[in-house]
Parts: C-alpha cells; structure tokens; sequence
DNA sequence: TCGATTGATGTAATCGATTACATAAATGGT
DNA sequence: ACCATTTATGTAATCGATTACATCAATCGA
C-alpha cells in the first residue's frame, strides 16, 4: 500500500507538498499539483485513515443505535443517514440497542472515549449507558431520531402530535365514537405527543378522552395479537370499540389479524389505522390506513444536521416533519348500533 | 480525555508499562498491574482507537455491504452480524449497495484502501467495484452471506436447491402439477441452485419443467404484483397454474395479494410458497407457507468466520445451513379439475 | 561468590499523515 | 537596485499507543 512519502518521492517534491495538493489544492503551484495528483494516480495512493484521524483527532464516522433493525421503519431511517452520510464523505457505524447486554452498552462508550465515531445518531428512547458515565455526558456530538427531544442534541421529529390528531378525526368523521387505543408504551416518549393527539381529537368530537380504552404496546407484532385478544374479550362483554388507533403498523397489522381469525372483518366490523407508513401496509388485507412517516428523509436530515453540528455550521435544532394520513382500506364507516 | 502518558504519570511507571498492563498483563508484576489499573479506572482512560490502529496497522472494524436494508431478511442478517461482532470486540460499518453510484461504490473503496476496516461482509452479488479495482482485488478479506461462492472468500449459505426441492415436494404432495416460479432475477447467483432445486422436484414427479411458467422477478413487491398480472392473463386464457413458488417472502406476499383482489382465494383456488420466512409471514392473510432461513444465525455465523480468517485461525471456508419448510395457511389440496 | 539467566521495567523508534515554522524564490514598490 | 512582501516548498514536530531493544535487579547453579 502506497504511502506519501512514495508519492512525494514518486513526484520529486516533499511530503508536505503532497499533502497540501491533495486537502488545500489552491495552496500549491498547478504544474506542482499536476505532478503530485499524477503521482497519486499512478501509485493508486490513498490516505491512511488512522494516520490522518490519529493527527486531526476526528474519524469522520457517525454511529447509529437502532432498537431493532428488523422493523423496517427503522431500516429506512438507517438507510437515509447511510446515504446523507456516506453523501457528505462520512462512513456510518450501526448498532442495534440492547438494554439488557451492558457488556455491548461498554462497547459502544469504549468505541467513543476511543474517538471511533464523532458523533452518534439515536433513533432510541434509551440512551447507552453504564453506570453514570453515558454517550451524553462525555459530551458526544447527539441528534435524537423520532426518540425524544434533549437539551444540547439535535432532534429530527414528526409532528407526532398532529399525527394520532388527523388519524383519529378521520375514524371519528366515519363515524366512530368508541375507540381503542394501543400505545408505544409509557416508557417511550413519542407515547405523550401521541396520546395527546388522540385526546385532543376525541375532546374535540364532546367525547371523554379517560372513557376510551387504552392498550399498552411496544410495537412489536404481539402487542398486537394482545390488543387484539383484548379486543375480544370487550366484544364478548358487549362494549367493543368500532375503531382501533395503533401507534405502529406492525401492532396495527398483527391485532388485525387477530381480530380476522375470530371471523370478524375489516372495515365493517371494526376499523383501525395504523402508524409509520412501513411497505407492508399496502400488501396485507386489508391495506391499513397509516400516517406515514417519510423515514428515509428523516434519516437524511438527522445525519445532515449531525455532520453540519460536527462541522461547527449548525447549532443543535429541532427538524420537524409532518404527518401524512394515507387512507387505505381498514378504515370505513362505523357500523350501525 | 486522558492519554497513555497521563495513566503512566499517575501510577509512576512508564507508558510501556501501562501500555503492557493493559494488552498482556502477565508480563508486569500483579502489584505494578494493580496501580495502572488504578490509574486507568481514576482517569477513564480507554486507548485512543486511531493511534492504536495506526500502530497495529488494522482497525478492528467489518464492513457490512447490503442491497436493500428494508428488506427484513437482510436487516435480520445485519442484526445477527452487529450481535456477534460486537461480542468480539469488533465494530460494524454498513453500507447499502448502489450499483448505479459510482460514487458511493468509491467511497467505499476509499474506506478500504485507507484501513478503516479489516475485512468486509458482502450480503450482495455484486461487488463494489470502480473501473478494473474491485475490494476482492485489493486483497481485503471476504465473507459472502447467502449470495455466492468465491475463490479466496468464505461464505455462508443456505441449502438452495434443498430449499425448494421440499417446498416444491410439498405442492407436488399436495397434488399440484401446473406451476408458476417466480425467480429472483437471473442475475441473481442463488437463482441458479434454487431453480434446480425446483427443476429436479418436478422432473421427479415426471413432469417437464420447461414446460412449467417462468416468470422473472427482483425479490421486491413490485416484481409479485407483476407476477399476479400474469397469473391472471393466464387463467384468462385458461391455463392457469394451481401453485405458485415464489423464492423471496415479498413477492410471494404482494403475489397473493394482486391474485386475491381479483377474487380469488388462496390456498382454495391456488396455493403459494415463499422463501426467507419474515416475520410478515406470519402475519398476513393467509399465512405465508414458506422457507425458514435462520437469518441472524447465518449473519452470526458469518462475522465469526470473517474474524476467524483475521485473526489467522481460519482459512475461507464454507458454512451451509439446513433449509426448513415453515408449512402455513397459503397452501392447501390442488383444486379439482 | 561469581557469571549466567530470567524477569520487570524504562527508553525511544515507529506507524503515516498533517501542519507550524523555516527558508528560498519571486514579485512589487519606490 | 534594494528592501519588503508574498508565494511556494521543505524540514521536522506532532498526534497517542505499541514494542524492539536496553538496562537493571534478582535469582540460580556450580
């Protein structure tokens, strides 16, 4: 593997000189940068990374946590910082949360006091940790990802507010009036916005928001298949909701299926939306009425405010995107009685 | 942020005798060890990552490259890969494959060339590649996931032609004998041994596989919409298969879904097979009879191959993992006549 | 008790690129 | 034509950890 110095010696001129024509090309004579840039290519020469971030003590790397990379709503964020990352000249370390593992949690500070990464994109709640000593408080570069907002890091959020608000009008404009609603959980923090939304909505039809029925989740597929059971058991006593809120497709999709194995059916017996926008929404069956998310466009923006922090050009802000309702087939009129 | 001379400072022994305490500390005195580690732990020293891999001349860091990381076979793969990695002290750096961004394609190069990672995981066919220097030819280290075999590289596989030999055994028993198999495109390498597995089930059954309908599909939605259109000009015109082998989860899902929009039932009027087994497998309507790959098992097993070849304790071999049929709702009796 | 061997630690070279500072050449003003 | 300034380039220090080699003390055998 080529070094400078061959580059130098292959050109006739110094290290320096090597070194300037190639990061500050203004700053040499063009016949010298001809020579030096022929060089290079000749001897296929490229910059040694540990050299160059030993001396400018940064390592134009990124790290990503992601809870779960297998939800494909995460997937397409990942994949919008890969390609705004890798746009800008930065490379993207990812790693998928684990609360449980300290040892990986140690990992991920060791790699960062190692100045490994310059800076951390989470698209979790958590924040890694171990013990008191977190990402945060050794004063890591930090933009949240639809997690929560942070004072001293950046935020890339959805109007989530407005979201669970348009969806719930729109069940209430079919004519709905009892509802579930099945929740990211209290321990994520998308969960107060959210609910607030639905609150608003249902306040604003004279309905009482502490009337409605509310399920925990973690928007995971069985917290959907539970709701769904939970569901049942309310239709058994008479007093199921016509319309189901989830704030995750995969809980929506999962609890409508549960609800379909017990004979009943999509949107006639009971209608549900779901939250995200993932590609599957449009191929199951029914396809779910969402709010979409534009993931991939989040993720851009995330990893181009974090870079621009990095670069000194931006102060930690706010992103904020809006909701859009997709309006498929899950959703219709709300039955009779 | 402490460094090796500040540690050396305050335990009042030299830089290399910190620098030993920490790499191979049987070889200072358990007193000596004791005070470094002292040191250490006050100051929250962790070596500098760049000035080590400058030294050591790598950098303990894989490089994933995936087609598409919203495809959730292939974020289950990552996942598998990130777990076991991290596990063994190394980091991931991932990359989504642009076959049309020379750009991106260079970049990644570039990263190589500079040593920013030791060795690279390739869940694609394709390798990335500008002009005439590809990673395989600068000599990087090479696992191949569920793509291809290569000389020089390791590869973990699945048993492809197992796979639909007993997913097509399974409609052939169920009395199937008109098919349609929707391929993976011929540019993918695992459309070779998936298309005898195929061949050899039906030939076994006495049948003619070039006389079964072949349709050219990309693992993606659009290619099993594109695939129903099909089935439906056929039955059209009368000769319409009864099974349908879909060697990706999604085209097989998007299949059923434009087969049931025109009215028809699955598995009553045609069965379906797919292949990966993702979780929506499970969860769309009817459940998908399909090939279980144990995708993080096979990510896992692949980051310990690779870092196995690193560390000098294995040559590129060969890991092939068992293919299981998940049989599910999708399929049923071939219907009569 | 003396030289040889072993063990523990320190000194300093090294990895490869960047950049402050030094130097030399070229340009400009008067 | 001379000094001051600018421009281009070279020399060498630097980033922080690792490790070959040097050094010194302790142990051992005869």
């Amino acid at each position: 593997m080529a070094k400078i110095g061959d580059v130098a010696r292959r050109a006739g001129v110094s290290t320096a000189t090597v070194s300037r024509a190639l990061s500050n090309p203004d700053s040499v004579r063009p016949e010298t940068r001809k020579l030096v840039l022929d060089a290079v290519r000749e001897l296929g020469y490229t910059p040694n990374a540990a050299a160059r971030n030993l001396r400018a003590g940064r390592s134009r790397m990124l790290l990503t946590v992601v809870p779960l990379l297998s939800n494909s709503f995460f997937a397409r964020i990942v994949s919008g910082i890969d390609q705004e990352a890798s746009r800008r000249g930065y490379g993207t370390i990812i790693s998928e949360e684990s609360p449980d593992s300290v040892e990986k949690q140690a990992h991920l500070l060791d790699l960062a006091a190692a100045g490994l990464f310059d800076g951390v994109l989470l698209l979790s709640a958590l924040m890694p940790r171990v013990g008191r000593r977190s990402l945060a408080d050794m004063g890591m570069p930090l933009v949240r990802v639809c997690s929560r907002r942070e004072p001293g890091a950046g935020a890339v959020l959805l109007e989530e507010r407005e979201a669970t608000l348009i969806q719930t009008r729109h069940l209430l404009g079919l004519g709905h009036r009892r509802f579930m609603y099945i929740s990211g959980g209290a321990g994520n923090i998308n969960d107060i916005p959210r609910y607030e939304g639905f609150c608003e909505a249902i306040a604003e039809a004279g309905l009482q928001p502490d009337q409605q029925i509310r399920v925990e989740g973690f928007f995971d597929f069985a917290s959907g298949t539970a709701a769904a059971h939970r569901f049942l058991e309310l239709r058994a006593e008479g007093r199921a909701p016509t319309a189901i809120v989830a704030v995750g497709d995969q809980m929506a999709i999962a609890c409508m299926k549960g609800i379909q194995e017990a004979g009943l059916r999509i949107p006639e017996d009971v209608s549900i939306v779901g939250f995200d926008g993932i590609d599957f929404t449009n191929y199951c069956q029914p396809t779910l009425t969402t709010i979409v998310q534009p993931a991939e466009d989040m993720g851009a923006a995330a990893a181009g405010l974090l870079i621009d922090m990095l670069q000194g050009e931006r102060d930690p802000g706010e992103i904020v995107f809006p909701a859009t309702l997709r309006v498929a087939g899950s959703t219709g009129p709300a039955p009779a009685g």
